[in-house]
DNA sequence: TCAACTCTTTGTCCTCTAGCAAACTTGCGG
DNA sequence: CCGCAAGTTTGCTAGAGGACAAAGAGTTGA
């Protein structure tokens, strides 16, 4: 297997602040593995063995329910860390990760969450940063799953993928990874119907454009009127 | 004002691991306060100068939306620590603290959590652990709101008190705090009239007796088969 | 090129529960 | 002891959106 090139790193959050040697170090250590869409990192419930970074492509991070439904607990872009359960003493993965398009990802052994920490400076810094954004997110939406209607969650679930993987196209801002109705209707407890139905009536409204796994949002602004937002 | 008693973190989860003569350095910097019920520990937006240890009483934290209506994020138990902020590098607190029942709490200046992670081994680990079983919570109860009706969520809101600060009383488990209608719907995502409409039908049915701020839980099993838990 | 899937759209029905309104109860402060 | 505020109960109504059903469209693979 060929060396890694470190530019992969630098510049991510939790290497930002580390030399090259070091990143070195990290690297010869980190795991490169593909995914294809829709195949799974590590699978809830299960051993705990490895941590990841994600360097392309967009994961789902996925918990299912007694009765069978899933609800889609995050989304992991491009140099974010995922699957970080070392980090709160946490034995096994407390969820499922799908990649939600074709993905490249590094990964280490848990064991060395502790020395990464005590070794290189920031890194420890970084990821609680990152587990406090994501604890501020998670606030976020049981508070609109608590006060809001269906279409408000609807509207700011697709605001929030734009903001996260947007590109931009001619038409407008493109989400970066396939999403299905039934996706959105995981991520904010409705029904792919109604997902439907509203992307149907937002449609005829000028705001989205959608296809089969695409959407491409061409009015933001009123998206945002949609989502409840106060100005 | 007299020493505290070392007794008081003795057995602590975050202190568990401190030695008597580490123990005492702590206490003789931590600031003890009393709240009333209803009195604020710290409001949302403020900026994080300490962090706090609850060591008798109820807190809630309390989130607002753009709209007013509140939801209750979080209920701290004696023991816990909370307005940690710091642990996740945030300057501001997230959320409102307010003391369900009269309290008393102890607090250290943020400038000391570094110090406490770094001299006192455990510490760090124990919060790491506190903030891990909390993201857990979080995700629990969006997948609730996400996926359960309303019935099911009162249910495992009046489950999750009881488990909580559950106290054996003759008639069954009394949740130890005062707790209204509204509180509960705040922690539900529902309304206060829908509560009480439920309250009085499990009243009726034997499973509950509740008065005013007051529930008593005569029959946890069958509130647990209305909370929808597969065995 | 056909078959089987997966994804999407649309229609209809019906239940749950939010919203509104009003009365009642309890407890506290003056 | 009274009056007021906070908390609770209950009735009524309308509407959102879930459940079910069925058909259409796009993709994949044999």
């Amino acid at each position: 297997m060929s060396k890694l090139d470190e530019s992969l790193l630098t510049g991510l959050p939790p290497f930002s602040r580390l030399e090259r040697g070091q990143i070195r170090e990290i690297l010869d250590q980190a795991l490169p593995k593909r995914y294809d869409e829709g195949n799974e990192i590590f699978h809830e419930g299960h051993d705990a063995e490895r941590f990841h970074l994600l360097l392309d492509g967009y994961i789902r991070v996925v918990k299912t329910t007694e009765g069978g439904e899933q609800i889609i607990a995050l989304h992991i872009s491009p140099g974010q860390l995922f699957g970080i359960a070392p980090a709160l003493n946490r034995d096994t993965y407390p969820a499922t990760a799908v990649a939600a398009s074709e993905s490249l990802a590094l990964s280490w052994p848990v064991r060395m969450w502790p020395e990464f920490t005590a070794k290189y400076q920031g890194f420890a810094t970084e990821s609680y940063n990152t587990l406090g954004q994501r604890l501020g997110e998670m606030q976020t939406r049981i508070t609109e799953l608590a006060t809001q209607a269906v279409e408000q969650r609807v509207a700011a679930a697709l605001l929030r993928m734009v903001t996260q993987s947007g590109r931009k196209v001619e038409e407008g801002i493109e989400i970066a990874f396939p999403v299905t109705r039934r996706n959105i209707s995981e991520m904010t407890g409705t029904t792919l119907h109604t997902v439907s139905r509203l992307l149907s009536a937002w449609e005829k409204d000028g705001i989205v454009h959608s296809t089969r796994k695409h959407i491409v949002v061409t009015d933001p602004h009123r998206l945002v009127v949609l989502s409840g937002v106060q100005g």
